[in-house]
RNA sequence: UCGGGGAUCGUCCAACGGCAGGACUCCAGAUUCUGGCUCUGGAUAUCUAGGUUCGAAUCCUAGUCCCCGAACCA
């Protein structure tokens, strides 16, 4: 059996919610004709987080429980931010991810030509007019929550004349900003979306598609309605914000000839503790180069979790359980922990690396000699087998495995205490050697009992302590990154900057790192566990040319931590 | 002070008039050649006040608190 099946994906079904119970009704009713069409339409303005995970899986997930279908559609009406980096990117991802749309790949500029046409629609029906006020007219007579808004003096111009200048418009006649269509809607509407909303706007830019075809470029509102029209989407899955945008959604394709007339349903956007999930704010951090780019391996981007080594099994696992409802909330980030450990303890072959060494003389042991030790690639599953890893005469530990002054519980070395060397024997330490200089305890002389050759005494006697080691004659010298959370405090969005809540010390670069020679075969994403250290997975960019870099996808959970800081708590 | 939403363990999600349940976190223990994994046990919640009902997290009334909304962004 492969191992990849061995692992704990449970993507199998995901569970039920709101929005699957008005689904579930609408088949009961027969509306669509049972048929369940949704769509993933992420603006190419960015790269996409674990929040759209939650969105992507959402909506590839219904279609799939529903054996229905989902289009991917880039909402590129706003030539200014977009572009081809951010299209391809986020493919990349959604397919990373585990998600395919076939031959249902859309972008609403594809739809331009017909969303004009439905414009002079509008126009035609005395839906829309154009105005010729300048921006700040326009909102003043917006009013505000509390104020009705006033009726522009262009609202009653005669339709021929709308659709005269809205043919000059597009035609390139006038400059940005001279005049914009705005839907006839209601100017004292209580939901501010209603009064007469601008659906086109003048906007000399290159769009990375259409180039320079267009000189006027519809606005969401207007746009996305009549994309999911057009495409037979069934339900429109979106976030909680556009929640007072439905009755816009609903309007504009009441008085349109469309195919159809989707269902816009709303569902709480997923936030995470300890991170921002805001493209602007991601922006930010790239832009300000405090992170290495978009797939740093500290940005809850998907091509940042994929590079720090999180799986798509894992993130799809937290996107279910994390569940859908309407209420906005922070999940806690643990919670995602939880299912990367999970899915990377079953995935995961384990291995031995020191990261910050230190000597340890086995004076017993002959020099030269080298006793190869039978290690399990697994220990839950010895049908991936075993490999055997060098032991000599000097081998590395943990500099965190030795205390001289050893606390309550501690069962790891110490002068005159016995720990394994897993897979290869005990040793007793016997002596520190320290540089005289520092006072830094830089070697240990211990003597091994060769009766406990693999790691379990003849006597039986028991040990509690097992460390993870590397020969020294044979360790590879490795870079290891040590990553934490980005920010240190749980909500970074409460301040007055969220830059200020970064961590510090969220990423700590380890050089000269010991690992065991079977490391040096090692690939880019390729998953390890570092026994008793934690998930770590060669760099996608930085491991090549014989140069070893792993990244640290996450620790194992540490109770003698716990433990210790208990301790110190008291003391 | 307008419009739209939402309030259930510390966190996220269930319960759709009939024993408030699950997961994460936390705590205690068992097991262990990873102080990992696994297993066992435990702690913790219906925003408030009235009402309807044999029975209310759920229905009604009145409050309170939180989120979103005044781009020619999406």
């Amino acid at each position: 059996m492969p191992a990849q099946s061995q692992t704990s994906d449970s993507s199998t079904q995901p569970a039920s919610h709101f929005i699957h119970d008005i689904i579930d009704e609408d088949r009961r009713a027969g509306k669509n004709g049972g048929r369940v069409h949704t769509r993933f339409p992420p603006e190419p303005n960015g790269y996409l987080h674990i929040g759209h995970a939650k969105s992507i899986c959402l909506n590839f997930g219904t279609a799939k429980k529903y054996g229905g279908l989902c289009n991917l559609r880039f909402d590129d009406t706003n030539p200014t931010t977009e572009n081809p980096e951010y299209v391809a990117s986020i493919q990349n991802d959604v397919r990373w991810l585990g998600f395919e749309w076939d031959d249902r790949l859309f972008y609403a500029s594809d739809y331009f030509e017909k969303l004009y046409q439905f414009a002079e629609h509008l126009i035609e029906t005395d839906k829309a007019y154009v105005d010729s006020q300048t921006h700040e007219q326009i909102s003043a007579q917006r009013g505000d929550f509390y104020r009705p808004g006033q009726d522009s003096p262009d609202r009653t111009r005669a339709k021929e004349e709308s659709r005269a200048l809205f043919r000059r418009m597009r035609a390139g006649e006038f400059p940005d900003g001279a005049h914009v269509l705005r839907a006839k809607i209601d100017m004292r509407s209580g939901n501010l979306n209603l009064r007469d909303p601008v659906i086109y706007r003048i906007k000399r830019a290159h769009h990375y598609r259409t180039a320079d075809s267009w000189c006027i470029y519809p606005m969401y509102d207007y746009a996305h309605c009549v994309s999911d029209a057009l495409e037979g989407i069934t339900h429109s899955l979106c976030t909680l914000e556009f929640e007072d945008h439905r009755p816009l959604y609903d309007w504009c394709l009441d008085q349109l000839p469309v195919p159809c007339h989707p269902q816009q349903i709303e569902f709480a956007r997923l936030n995470l503790s300890y991170t921002v999930l805001s493209k602007r704010k991601l922006l930010q951090l790239v832009e300000d180069k405090l992170v290495d780019g978009w797939d740093d391996p500290r940005m809850p981007t998907l091509a940042g979790l994929r590079r720090r080594g999180y799986t798509p099994e894992a993130i799809r696992a937290f996107c279910d359980r994390v569940g859908v409802g309407k209420r906005d909330g922070v999940v806690d980030v643990s919670l995602l922990e939880y299912h990367l450990r999970e899915d990377l303890n079953a995935r995961a072959a384990r291995a031995m690396a020191v990261l910050r060494p230190l000597r340890v003389v086995i004076e017993n042991f002959s020099e030269g000699e080298v006793l190869w030790c039978e290690a399990q690639n697994h220990p839950e599953y010895p049908e991936r087998g075993s490999r055997k890893v060098p032991f000599g005469r000097v081998v590395y530990i943990e500099q965190d495995d030795f205390r001289e002054v050893p606390p309550k519980k501690w069962f790891r070395l110490t002068v005159g205490s016995e720990v394994r060397l897993r897979y290869a024997c005990l040793i007793r330490c016997h002596a520190v050697v320290k540089d005289p200089a520092t006072g830094e305890v830089t070697e240990l002389r211990c003597t091994w009992d060769p009766d406990s050759r693999g790691g379990s005494p003849k006597d039986g006697r028991k040990v509690k302590g097992t460390l993870h080691w590397v020969s020294a004659e044979h360790a590879k010298d490795a870079e290891v990154r040590l990553y934490d959370r980005l920010f240190s405090q749980e909500n970074p969005n409460d301040g007055d900057d969220f830059k200020s809540f970064l961590n510090q010390s969220s990423l700590q670069v380890l050089r000269g790192c010991k690992v065991e020679p079977a490391l040096a075969a090692s690939q880019p994403a390729e998953l390890y566990q570092f026994e008793r250290l934690g998930y770590f997975c060669g760099d996608n960019k930085d491991l090549r040319d014989g140069k070893l870099v792993f990244n640290r996808t996450i620790e194992l959970r540490d109770s003698w931590a716990k433990i210790e800081g208990r301790q110190q708590g008291e003391s």
